[in-house]
RNA sequence: CGGGGCGUAGCGCAGUCUGGUAGCGCACCUGCUUCGGGAGCAGGGGGUCGGAGGUUCGAAUCCUCUCGCCCCGACCA
């Protein structure tokens, strides 16, 4: 049992004005954390204690499939170059000089350090599989540190490898991870979902990412009843069917002079049509992925249906390159033919057309043709075009004719132009169906807790880790990685509570930093609340109350200051403690009041159950 | 890195335009009263105005430089 009176728990009246999000206001408030620069902050009692409840959760599942390490966060800068991601991490990684003037960084991952002991003891497929992992401090020189403990410079990540000898090996140590996060995030009392992520430039075959839906969430997240989630980046829909325009004339192209219509709106507005009977055209110039800077960009020409919005992220991966921009007028020019505003597909000259490669949509086929398209090289290359799915089998759309204030009508996908290749390139809209259920897809912005990745031989190959299989052949491990931020939990909880009071009590002042925190990670499960400790009567029922309660196993905080009784049940509810017993009036008849701030539901239980009651409320919360 | 905003007491803010040597609320300390939803009255302590330089008889206030923090964007294995 622990007095308040004799802790240290700063709360404050006003949050500083720094805190913009729900989350930071209440640590400041709460006294769980201050800030001692951009993205540093200290962690005060009660956020450590939070903290270490997290950890503690985290390290029982993990002793469950693996073996905790210490690794060092001071790494010599040759390690780095090693696996080749010294230069990749660039001003996101710190850098300092030791006294002799040798290079050093502080660790983002441990993916390097993992390897590195990896190569120099794992020698056999006997010794695997190998499950590793640690909790610590990460530092990342972060360009925007913001939202208080969401996004920081230096933070505790739980970082675990696993070492397998072969592909099968590695899902099976995949899928313990998947089960591990679901019951690491369940126990803290999370809601999320767990998502396929675009598992970036390294190709990886499977990536997922925890996430937990919050407006102060950097990720934009589709879900739906049917269990289908994903990012933004990766969602994909089934689109209701669209009403084709009935061909006018001889059902060929038709030049139609549209002057000053630029927009979407003016078209659609003009030929009175609707936006999805109209094909809008993105373009964009781009750096050949993996190939050294100075190459000339590459023409990017992606067109859609006119209401739906281009996916940067799936072009990118599409189109083989490592950014994009936009056209400039003098490059639509030369690389389209027409003006901004009005332009189409017809007329392009393309990198390819009819070739076998034309028309591929998925699959190995597809893979194939974003290697080919990744190795012409950028001089003098012609225009990549390519056609989002949506716009798969449409006739008679109006598009731009490459030409200023003029219009097509009539022009029908594969007769009047072809594509280098079709892709689904677009973001989903809400309310669309999910590919496997048909449910209604929700899109919201959440926060990622937890990601385990496929990451191949990545790190095994270019820092040469290599065991000897069964029949003796040299093999390199193929290694999986698996991240929790420890902090985003406590934020992401608290995000998540303050939202739901706030939608229920949306007139309330102060419901904002209204909130409540699962009890398996409060920084104590109970507050006993002596609302007057000059009454003798109430001070004694508390002291044994609390101490019962503790003797009980509970993690109780009994609040015995001399303060009015109001500004108890405020700093109480700050704390996000989630139950709290009220020592008061009622104690004459042999009563308490036990505060369930999860249900929001106060009762009256007398002096002699209290102890069991609490105790049952308890246990069913850690089911 | 681009755009915007802000640094005055522990927290929230006023004062800056129109220079005259710093103020309010909360918190803190003392006393009395009060005691179930951030108490009342009285008294009190605390800042040299982010930093440096300059202008001026005189700078929180005007000028120059600089440091820091927040927000939007870019970035984010």
């Amino acid at each position: 049992m622990q007095r308040w009176s004799k802790l240290f728990i700063p709360t404050l009246r006003e949050a500083p004005t720094d805190a913009e999000v729900a989350s930071h206001k209440i640590l400041l408030r709460a006294g769980y954390i201050r800030q001692l620069g951009a993205g540093i902050y200290s962690y005060l009692p009660l956020g450590q204690r939070s903290i270490n409840k997290i950890c503690a959760i985290v390290r029982e599942e993990m002793n469950k499939i693996g073996q905790e390490f210490l690794l060092p966060t001071l790494n010599p800068r040759e390690l780095w170059e090693e696996s080749g991601r010294y230069a990749v991490m660039g001003d996101n990684m710190f850098h300092l000089k030791d006294r002799k003037g040798a290079d050093l960084v502080l660790a983002m991952t441990h993916e390097e350090v993992i390897t590195s002991i990896a190569r120099n003891e794992l020698r056999s497929y006997k010794q695997l599989p190998q499950i590793w992992y640690q909790i610590q401090t990460k530092f990342r020189d972060e360009p925007r540190p913001k939202s208080g403990l969401l996004r920081v410079r230096q933070f505790l990540m739980k970082d675990a490898y696993s070492f397998d000898i072969d592909a099968a090996g590695l899902d099976e140590s995949y899928n313990k991870h998947d089960a591990a996060y679901r019951a690491i995030f369940t126990r803290c009392g999370l809601q999320f979902v767990a998502v396929e992520a675009d598992s970036g430039a390294m190709g990886g075959s499977g990536s997922q990412e925890f996430m937990v839906y919050t407006d102060a969430g950097e990720d934009l997240i589709a879900s739906s009843a049917s269990g289908y989630a994903a990012n933004l980046e990766k969602a994909i829909s089934q689109l209701a069917p669209v009403e084709d325009l009935a061909p006018t004339g001889d059902g060929t192209p038709e030049l139609v002079s549209t002057p000053g219509k630029a927009s979407i709106a003016d078209v659609t507005e003009f030929f009175g049509i609707q936006s999805s009977q109209d094909i809008k055209c993105v373009a964009f110039m781009g750096a050949r992925a993996g190939h050294p800077a100075g190459e000339p960009l590459r023409p990017i020409v992606a067109f859609l249906r006119g209401d739906h919005q281009v996916n940067e992220t799936k072009l990118t991966a599409i189109a083989g390159t490592a950014d994009l921009r936009p056209m400039t007028p003098e490059e639509l020019a030369l690389h389209i033919g027409g003006p901004a505003g009005f332009l189409g597909p017809i007329g392009i000259e393309q990198v390819m057309t009819q070739g076998s490669l034309n028309g591929l949509k998925s699959g190995k086929a597809l893979d194939k043709l974003k290697g080919v398209l990744r190795d012409v090289p950028s001089e003098g290359i012609k225009t990549i075009v390519v056609l989002d799915l949506g716009l798969e089998g449409r006739k008679n759309l109006v598009c731009g004719a490459n030409k200023l204030d003029y219009h097509y009508r009539n022009v029908t996908p594969g007769r009047d132009f072809t594509q280098t290749l079709i892709a689904d390139i677009r973001n989903i809209n809400e309310g669309e169906l999910d590919p496997i259920g048909g449910q209604p897809l929700r899109l919201g912005k959440a926060v990622e807790v937890g990601h385990i990745f496929k990451l191949g031989y990545k790190y095994t190959e270019s820092m040469g880790a290599r065991v000897l299989d069964a029949n003796g052949k040299e093999v390199m491990p193929i290694m999986g990685c698996y991240g929790i931020g420890i902090e985003r939990i406590l934020t992401a909880a608290i995000e998540s509570s303050a939202a739901s009071f706030k939608a229920q009590f949306p007139d309330t002042e102060k419901a904002g930093d209204q909130y409540a925190l699962s009890p398996t990670i409060a920084p104590y499960e109970v507050v006993v609340t002596i609302t007057n400790v000059r009454e003798a009567d109430l001070l004694a029922a508390g002291e044994k109350i609390a101490a019962d309660l503790s003797a009980a196993g509970v993690d109780v905080l009994l609040d015995d200051r001399d303060e009015r009784a109001g500004v108890k049940f405020k700093d109480a509810e700050l704390i996000g403690v989630p139950y709290r017993i009220n020592i008061g009036k009622k104690l004459a008849e042999g009563q308490v009041e036990l505060v369930d701030r999860l249900q929001q539901s106060t009762t009256d239980v007398t002096v002699e159950s209290i102890t069991n009651h609490l105790q049952s409320l308890l246990n069913a919360s850690k089911q």
